[in-house]
DNA sequence: GTCTATATATTGATAGAC
DNA sequence: GTCTATCAATATATAGAC
C-alpha cells in the first residue's frame, strides 16, 4: 500500500515489493500469484480501513454532526500525505482504470460508494433524508477537489482550508 | 497526448507513440531525445491549447458571466472523455509527481494556476475583487471533483450536473 | 516457506545504413 | 529525415534446491 501510494501501482516493482516486505523475490510468488493480486489485496485492505473507520465513528460518536467532523479531522491529519501523494484509493483506481485491469478498479471505486453511504446515513440521521444524497455527493466532491488541488499545487493550504470550512459547515446543520 | 491521457504516461510505449504517429520506433528520437521530453512537450500543448481557449473566450464574449459559462460548457463537451480518462492535466501532473521529472509536474501545475488566474480577473470584472481568489479556488476544486467523481465511478452524471449547476450559479452573481 | 537462479518479454535508448 | 538492427536494463513470472 505504502509504495502504490507514494509511486503509483505501474511504476512500483515487485522486487521493490520483496525488498519492503524483507524477504527475497521469488518469495512474494508463494502469496500472490500475480501482481494484480496484490493491487487487489491492497485495494481490499484500504476498503477494510475505511469501514474500520466508519464503524468506529459510529461507536464512539451519538452525534452524526460529530461523526461528520471525525471524518474530516481524519483527512486533515493524513493532509502532509494526501498532499505529497494524492488520495490512495483514486490513484490506484484511476490507474487501475487506464489498464486492463478493470474488476481492481471497480473495488476501489466501491470504497467511495461506502464513504458516501455512510455520509448519506449521517445526513439522514440529521432530518435531510431529501437532500441526503445530495450533500453527501457535494462534500464527496468537495473533498476529492480540495486533495487533488493540495496535491498538485503541493500545498496542503488547499484540503486544509476546505476541511476546516466543511468542518464549520456541518456544525452550523 | 492522447496516449498519455488514455493509458497514462507510464504504460504508454515509445513504440505505441511512433505506431500512432505512423513513424518507425528510431525516427522518435531525431525529435525527442528522451521520452520525458515528450513528457514536456505534452504539457506544454495542453497549457498552449487552455491559453488559446481562454484567449478566444475573452475576445468573443464581453461578459464575464459568459465566458465562465463557455469554460464550463467546454467541460460538459468534454465529459465522455473526462469520464473515461479524467483530467488529462491533472492525470500527467499527478503521475510525474510521483516520478522522478519533478519539473514537467510543475509546468502541469501551472497550467490550472492559469486556469485559477483567469478565473479570478473574471470574478474581478464583475467587483467580486475581495473574494474573486477564494471563488477561483472553489470552482477548480468543485470542477476537479466532479471529474474525479465522473472518472472513478465512470458516470458523466456527476460532472454534468455539477457543470450545470455551477452554470446556474455564475449567472445569478 | 524461503531462497537462488533464470526464463521471457518489454522497455528506453543508441548506432549506423540509406 | 527515416529507417533497420540492436544494446542494456528492467519487468513479471517460473523452476527447483533447501
Amino acid at each position: 500500500m505504502k509504495l502504490f501510494w507514494e509511486q503509483g501501482y505501474g511504476r512500483t516493482s515487485l522486487a521493490q515489493i520483496a525488498d519492503e516486505a524483507c524477504v527475497q523475490l521469488g518469495n512474494v510468488y508463494y502469496y500472490f500469484k500475480t501482481k494484480d493480486e496484490i493491487g487487489a489485496a491492497v485495494v481490499q485492505y484500504l476498503s477494510a480501513q475505511n469501514r474500520t473507520m466508519q464503524e468506529m465513528w459510529n461507536a464512539r460518536e451519538p452525534d452524526p454532526t460529530a461523526r461528520l467532523c471525525a471524518f474530516f479531522q481524519l483527512i486533515l491529519d493524513s493532509a502532509p500525505g494526501l498532499m505529497q501523494c494524492g488520495c490512495p484509493v483514486a490513484g490506484i483506481c484511476s490507474e487501475l482504470r487506464k489498464a486492463k485491469t478493470k474488476s481492481v478498479a471497480e473495488q476501489a471505486a466501491a470504497v467511495f460508494v461506502d464513504m458516501q453511504i455512510w455520509m448519506e446515513e449521517q445526513f439522514g440521521i440529521l432530518g435531510k433524508e431529501r437532500e441526503a444524497q445530495e450533500l453527501a455527493t457535494h462534500l464527496l466532491t468537495l473533498i476529492q477537489g480540495s486533495i487533488l488541488l493540495s496535491h498538485v499545487f503541493h500545498d496542503a493550504a488547499y484540503l486544509e482550508n476546505e476541511m476546516r470550512r466543511l468542518q464549520s459547515w456541518v456544525r452550523g446543520l
